[in-house]
DNA sequence: GTTTAGATCAAGAATTATTCTAAAAAAGGA
DNA sequence: TCCTTTTTTAGAATAATTCTTGATCTAAAC
């Protein structure tokens, strides 16, 4: 066995697939970056001080496994770089044009994503996208510019 | 004054714009085209059809300009080439992974796009995109595949 | 421990939707 | 008509992402 790689775990936390050692830091670096929801290139940046040799490409698949083992999730506003997140609970995305800060929105209790919407019969939603654009008027970076 | 060529009007209906011959044939287009949700490509295609001068730019221009002047909508799914919309409704969209067809999902009544969402204080919500993705089981392309 | 088949990685090329650039044409007003 | 601004056109440029290929790694079989 190689010195330079040790065993990984097939985890049953995300969904079965085999928990690389680039897997891992590009989970932990979403994970650390939190709330930041940054793009790939953005998840690269970071994952290069924790493993200096890992590629772009690398970072994209991972992302791809990730999200497909449904670990993390892929947000899109318009068609800017894809955003992705850790929160697995369902919610919505608010882009601050002011800060140009994305950050979460939750469901209120008891609604559920689709609520509101005309829905035909026979519809089955399976996944759904919320992204809302404004000005949040609360976050830490509109404080200042106000 | 030029033969092919005839004075153009300043149209309230579009924003105030200036509705030139390349914007008014890509509106028709959208328009005719109408729930099908087509992309600048394919309004290209349908625009040369009766504007065979016309270029692929031309069409992103003007696509830009009625988007802005709010006259049409661009539609974004995923990172999906953008798709546009005469429908000035709040509405949502489908996209049908069976049949690939994108529609237009209507409000309930009473209902306002962001039901649901715990916005907090302050948040002022100025867009709402809402994607949907599933099978709708009931549209034509649909019922051919069952 | 070796072998083997399949999964994953890395680097760079390729792709694709879109935007940009620069020059020509058109529009509207003086 | 002349002038200024806007729009159009064709093609180059861009940027995010995907693809390709060979190398490396992993897990399981031997």
């Amino acid at each position: 066995m190689g010195a330079n790689q040790t065993e990984t775990a097939t985890c049953e936390e995300f969904g079965g697939i085999r928990m690389t050692k680039q897997r891992q830091v590009v989970y932990d670096v979403l994970s650390e970056l939190g709330i930041n929801h940054p793009t790939a290139s953005e998840v690269f940046v970071s994952a290069k001080e924790k493993m200096p040799s890992i590629s772009l490409a690398t970072v994209y698949n991972c992302l791809e496994s990730l999200t497909q083992a449904g670990a993390i999730k892929q947000v899109n506003i318009d068609r800017e770089a894809s955003r992705y997140c850790p929160n697995l609970q369902p919610h919505a995305h608010f882009y601050c044009e002011q800060c140009e800060t994305v950050f979460d929105i939750g469901l209120q209790n008891g609604a559920e994503a689709c609520t509101g919407w005309a829905l035909p019969d026979g519809c089955e939603v399976r996944e759904i996208n919320v992204a809302m654009k404004g000005v949040c008027g609360t976050c830490p970076q509109c404080e200042k510019k106000n």
